[in-house]
DNA sequence: CAGTATCCTTTCCGATACTG
DNA sequence: CAGTATCGGAAAGGATACTG
């Protein structure tokens, strides 16, 4: 993008598209673990914490579908599956990153915002 | 972040936090749109499109919270309120365009590997 | 082990009506 | 103009039980 031209509103839709996706409750927690390299369904799980058997399916079949992971069945009983970033999950990982990065280290600054917004508010709410 | 390291588990709970924020439905939106110069409310919505007034309000104040845009009243009747980008806001942009611009770069991408993937499970699933 | 199916609660968000 | 208040439908997401 030309530095001073913003997002135009068609390709920020598009983006928002992608961020609300990405920016869900689990994706990133997933395609960040999976950076460090291939893990199986409850490795994942148990490297993710408190992620229901539920949604950690469900957020795996969404980033199969859009081409970030692969999954990989491994012919034995008990059944085995592993997951891997593929290389456009890869590529996706360093943007995210950046953008992982600045919230992190601003992270004290956006709750300093917070806690001063909440200061200056804190009157004549309730009766 | 250093290359090959990936993010650890507490900063990337944090960074979740921020992009379930950045990333619902319209706080991008908003931010774009203010990215180009200082807007008024309903010019703001104008400019969104489908935005419902009770979304925007919260969205604004959200961010206004966050420490990312400037709420100026104008002391006129009736009323003027005028939304602009802080510092920080602007900062904030930064990230959020890099990745932005991958998305809009990499949407098609994306779209190609749903189609692929949707006509290769399309079988089996009803009686 | 790696899921799917079901239920149920919580949250999101749009529509509408009202206010300074 | 710039909001707030209230309501109701839709969607997200957790708990639990079940399956190959």
């Amino acid at each position: 993008m030309l530095p001073g031209e913003q997002m135009d509103s068609a390709t920020c839709k598009r983006v928002s598209d992608l961020l609300a996706r990405v920016g869900d409750k689990w994706t990133l927690l997933v395609v960040g673990s999976l950076g460090a390299g291939p893990l199986r369904f409850n490795a994942l799980r148990r490297q993710i914490g408190d992620i229901s058997q539920k949604m950690l399916a469900t957020t795996l079949r969404n980033l199969e579908r859009d081409g970030m992971i692969n999954r990989h069945v491994l012919p034995v009983t008990p059944p085995q599956v592993e997951y891997t970033l593929t290389g456009f999950g890869c590529e996706f990982l360093r943007p995210a990153s950046a953008f992982a990065d600045w919230a992190a280290q601003n992270a004290h600054r956006i709750e300093h915002a917070r806690a001063s917004f909440d200061r200056q508010h804190r009157d004549v709410p309730p009766a």
